[in-house]
DNA sequence: AACTCCATGCTTGTATACTAGAATTCAGCG
DNA sequence: CGCTGAATTCTAGTATACAAGCATGGAGTT
C-alpha cells in the first residue's frame, strides 16, 4: 500500500521561508513526513524524485537525506537507492529506555528545583492539551512535547534535550500509528496532570514513579502495532 | 595561538580507502583533529580551504561540515563562515552527566547479564591498557572506547551507544586537554579493572559507585582546564 | 529451456559554475 | 582628520554537469 507522495506532501516552489535554506527546509518537511507515515516504511525515494517534487536541484535534497540518513529515519545506499527505514522494535525500545533515563533524571532535578512559575506554566500546557480537539493528533503531539521540553529547559538540560528530541523521532514514528487505534489522549493528559501535581508537592519519587509509568505505555502498544502493521516494521 | 592545520593534517590526495565516500573520510579526519585540538578553537575554517588541502571539490567538503555542525564541534554561519566551536563548560557538564546516567544503566543491566566470557573480554582489554605506553594517549583512547562499548553491547544496547559516541566528543576534547598534565593513565586502568571485579562478583551497587566514581574524574579536571587554557573556552 | 553477457537506465558521488549576502577596505567627501 | 559609501573579496547556498557503480532486461548462445 505505497502512499503517493505527492497526495500528502504539498510539492511545489519551496521558498516563502527564506531565513532558513533550502536543504533545512526540506530536512523538516521530510522528517515530519516519515514520522507521521506519509512515506511508508520500506518505501524507495531518490533525490531527482524529490527535487522535481519541490523544483529545487538535487543539492539541497542531499543535504536532507544526509541528516535524516544520521537520524535513522532513511537508509542510504550508494549507487543502489534511498529508502525510508523500517521501524525497528528492538531500536524504539532502546530509544525509549533512553529517554526514560534522560527524563525520569530530568523530573527529579526539576523536582528539587521547582518554583511556583514553572509549575503553573506546566499547568497552563497542561491546561491547553485539555482543549485539543478528538481528532487533532499533530496538535496534542505539539503541546506534548511542550510540556517535556518545558522540563528539561526548567533543569537546565538544553544539550539534554536535543539528544532526547533525536531519540524521540524514533518513537513518534509508532505513536502516530497508535493514534487512529488505542490511545485515549485524555488519560495521557491526566498523568501530565499527576507529574505536576507530585512536583508541586515535591514529592520526588512520586513524580518519578508517575513518569515512569506515563513513559512506558509504548512497552503496550508497540507489540500491538508491529503485529497489526508488520510492513511498517522489520523484525 | 593558531595552528596551522597543513602541519597537523597531513594534507593531500584523499583516496586510498576506497570503500568509503570521501565526505566520509573527511568528516572522520576533521573530527579527530578537533578533538585532539589540532584544530584550534575559534579558528576559521572554510569549505575552499579544505577542498584545496586535499585537493578534492567543495561537495565533500560541505557534507562534512554538515555532520560535524550537528555533533556541534564546528559552527556554520551562512554567508560568513565557519569556526571550530569552542569547548562550552556548560555542555560538557551536560554531556558528562547524561553519559554517566547512559552507562551506569548499562553497568548495571551488565551486572545481571554478565556471562564468564564477557568478564574474560573485559579483563582481556584492560590487560591490553596496561601495555599501552606513558605517551600514546590516543592509543589508549581507543582501548577505554573499547572497554566502555563492550558494556554496551553485551547489554545488547547498540542504539544507547550510538548516542553515548556523540555525547562523548564533547568530553573526549577535554580530556586531550588534559592528558599532557595531570591524567594518570594506570589509576584509569586501575578503575577499570576494579568496576570488572565488580561486575564478576555480581554486585550492582559497587559496580554502579564504581562507575560513577570513573565518568567524575572530570567534574575535577574541567574546572582546571578551563582555566589553563581559557581560549579554548567559551565562558 | 536455461544460462551468459552486454547494453541501458537507474541510483548516488563528485566536480565545477553561478548566486547571494556579509564584511572589509579604500577612495572620496565633508 | 574623520566619516560615509561603494567596490572588492571573502563566505556559504544553490544549480547543473559529469563520473561511476549497481540492477535489470533482453538478445544471443549453448
Amino acid at each position: 500500500m505505497e502512499i503517493d507522495v505527492a497526495d500528502t506532501l504539498n510539492a511545489g516552489r519551496l521558498r516563502p521561508q527564506e531565513s532558513f535554506s533550502i536543504g533545512v527546509q526540506l530536512h523538516r518537511i521530510l522528517r515530519a513526513a516519515i514520522i507521521r507515515g506519509e512515506l511508508a516504511p520500506g518505501q524507495a525515494v531518490s533525490e531527482v524524485e524529490m527535487s522535481k517534487k519541490f523544483n529545487i536541484s538535487r543539492q539541497p535534497v542531499r543535504e536532507a537525506f544526509i541528516k535524516l540518513g544520521e537520524e535513522r529515519l532513511i537508509e542510504v545506499l550508494p549507487q543502489r537507492g534511498t529508502y525510508i527505514r523500517k521501524i525497528s522494535v528492538k531500536e524504539v525500545l532502546d530509544a525509549r529506555h533512553l529517554r526514560e533515563i534522560i527524563e525520569v533524571s530530568i523530573v527529579r532535578e526539576v523536582t528539587e528545583k521547582k518554583t511556583p512559575a514553572l509549575v503553573e506554566a506546566l499547568r497552563e500546557i497542561v491546561a491547553g492539551q485539555r482543549k485539543v480537539g478528538p481528532g487533532d493528533n499533530q496538535a496534542y503531539l505539539l503541546l506534548d512535547e511542550e510540556f517535556h521540553r518545558a522540563l528539561a529547559l526548567h533543569a537546565g538540560r538544553e544539550y539534554m534535550w536535543r539528544v532526547a528530541e533525536g531519540i524521540k523521532a524514533q518513537m513518534n514514528r509508532v505513536r502516530f500509528l497508535t493514534f487512529d487505534s488505542a490511545t485515549p489522549m485524555p488519560q495521557l493528559t491526566d498523568e501530565h496532570s499527576g507529574i505536576v501535581d507530585a512536583i508541586e508537592a515535591g514529592d520526588e519519587n512520586q513524580a518519578v514513579q508517575r513518569m515512569e509509568r506515563h513513559l512506558r505505555a509504548l512497552l503496550k502498544s508497540l507489540p500491538l502495532m508491529a503485529e497489526r502493521y508488520p510492513e511498517h516494521f522489520t523484525e
